[in-house]
DNA sequence: TTGTAAGCGTTATCAA
DNA sequence: TTGATAACGCTTACAA
């Protein structure tokens, strides 16, 4: 900079000025000289002094669990849109379900000073979130609320669309379905209990606890599941998976197990798969509005930034029922 | 830190030496009263500052084109993992095959001083890309080489792999066999269609002009392509598709069309796709070694920070054939 | 082993 | 409209 200012025959805040935001502020022969010898001499500001001078980086963190599975990517289109309609980058962080992962990622954004976080977490790491918000990181929680900790959050309605999910299998006549749960700590997994449990309550339908498993979010846990449930002397006739990944898991050990969707097994999953139409048979689930949901996020983060002391505002989306071709009435 | 330092009854030097990897030049008590007086104030170091003072980030950039794609999900997996066991963070970023978005993504990895980069390209930055070596940025290319810049890079040998799927076709007696092509300045779209060709010629058939495509990267452009060669007074009998995302767009279109693969038309993918096994029928596919590629890039990219002036290094994998049940014998 | 002080590349304040 | 200068939070000679 010193050395654009030498070529120039100015000040370094004279570059400075013309060369940041505060352009109006310089006159025209100037701004033109300056800018010049910046182009002659290849300088290029150097963002890592622009943000420690400014005490804050242009840069959103956004942490989430599985890079792999196409429900954060999507989220992750919509916040990244939203981000750099704004300047800010979006940094992605894979946590894989991980709480020490999620502990030093969410180490590294406080400590690179992220003007904004937004978190799928997987709600082990209170304090550092606690931390974050007090360091006055703006926070958003994606997908899964923060337990204990009251910030703005972008969810969907997950109780309603599971409830919409098991009754559209109770309306084709089944009463024994199966669910492949979740992670018991994640709040996701238990709403989608709750919409499972209710939609059998209105129906006067009782839930046989044999068939109401508990796992992670992965592929192999819907394929450990369905196996044992398969193997129950009196099998479910459907089944209701709470995740896009263990569905997958779910097909997967019915085509292992040579049965057939939906006409000995209904089958339907909760968030989409890209592929979903393409499978044999197209699946049928609950879809996510997993774009909006990054856009929502990002929104709230700007919006936190930009008031600090605004209410804290809880987003609930909802999902919509797709009926494609693995479900169908009770053989 | 001067309030850290207060507390513990030390200077700022000290701190930093007991807070900073340099631990060893710091006696036992010292560092211990420093760290406890760290811990009760809530202190966490600035990286901004520090990153600013050692005039680099311990921050590694991967550009991509498409966060949606399997393919460089798995990829940032596999960087990811590497990058975290040095120490650094791994920072995404989605261009959409959009040159615009690549530089602005480039520009900023530059001003935020990034470790290194890793890019798979749209080819269309060329002088940014320099810019960032001659900087000082480390620079490793993904996927598509850099046309006139050489640099590091990890690609899988396009050709050989194209080459293996095509040959599949021809054994199995197609002769009109259609190739679903990408871009044409994509350096991997180029050396697919030459393994395309180099089948032919080898079995010494002549392509037909009409079936060869050009188009994106997009399952938009597979599904419109189809939808041409079907149309065709002499349709293809097989479709080879190079590129994972226009593979689903080709199976949309051959459903649509009510053709029954194999048995009318036969397709062979480039790149596998998660549910591949899962698809009516199961996809065949040559399938790339994507989380090693990740690897790979990583690991050159941390040579090439420990070793400014070492030689370049071009990588090169292989993909290898997964036969499943989207390719039949010509009906 | 510890402290003093200079400096990293910016921007903001104040004065001219 | 421009310039001199003091921060920002940290690390590292150099000295003690």
């Amino acid at each position: 900079m010193a050395d654009v200012a030498a070529r120039a025959g100015v000040s370094v805040a004279t570059v400075s000025r013309a060369l940041s935001g505060e352009g109006r502020l310089v006159s025209a022969p100037v701004m033109e000289r300056v800018q010049e010898a910046a182009r002659e001499l290849g300088y290029h500001p150097n963002n890592l002094a622009r943000n420690m001078r400014a005490g804050t980086s242009r840069i959103f963190g956004l942490v989430i669990s599985d890079v792999g599975n196409p429900f954060f990517t999507a989220v992750a289109r919509g916040a990244e849109d939203v981000a750099h309609r704004h300047g800010y980058s979006l940094v992605l962080s894979n946590t894989d379900e991980n709480p020490e992962r999620e502990a030093t990622s969410l180490g590294v954004m406080i400590a690179e000073r992220a003007a904004g976080i937004m978190i799928a977490t997987t709600n082990e790491n209170g304090e550092a979130l606690r931390r974050s918000i007090a360091m006055g990181t703006a926070l958003v929680a994606i997908d899964r609320r923060i337990h204990g900790l009251p910030t703005d959050s972008v969810a969907v309605d997950n109780e309603g669309a599971a409830h919409e999910a098991v009754s559209h299998l109770i309306r084709l006549g089944h009463s024994r379905i199966a669910i492949i749960g979740g992670p018991r700590d994640a709040h996701t997994a238990r709403e989608r209990l709750r919409g499972y449990e209710r939609a059998h309550r209105e129906a006067r339908l009782a839930v046989d606890p044999v068939l109401v498993t508990e796992g992670t979010f992965r592929e192999t846990a819907g394929l450990a599941h369905t196996r044992e449930l398969l193997a129950l002397a009196d099998p479910p006739t459907a089944i209701f998976s709470v995740n896009n990944l263990t569905t997958i898991g779910v097909l997967r050990a019915l085509r292992e197990a040579g049965c057939r969707v939906p006409r000995d097994v209904s089958v339907v999953g909760f968030d989409d798969i890209p592929t979903a139409e393409l499978l044999d048979p197209p699946l049928t689930v609950v879809r996510q509005p997993t774009y909006r949901m990054g856009v929502q996020a990002a929104e709230l983060l700007i919006r936190r930034i930009l008031e600090p002391a605004a209410p804290v505002q809880e987003v609930l989306l909802t999902g919509n029922l797709v009926v494609r071709g693995s479900t169908g009435p009770r053989a």
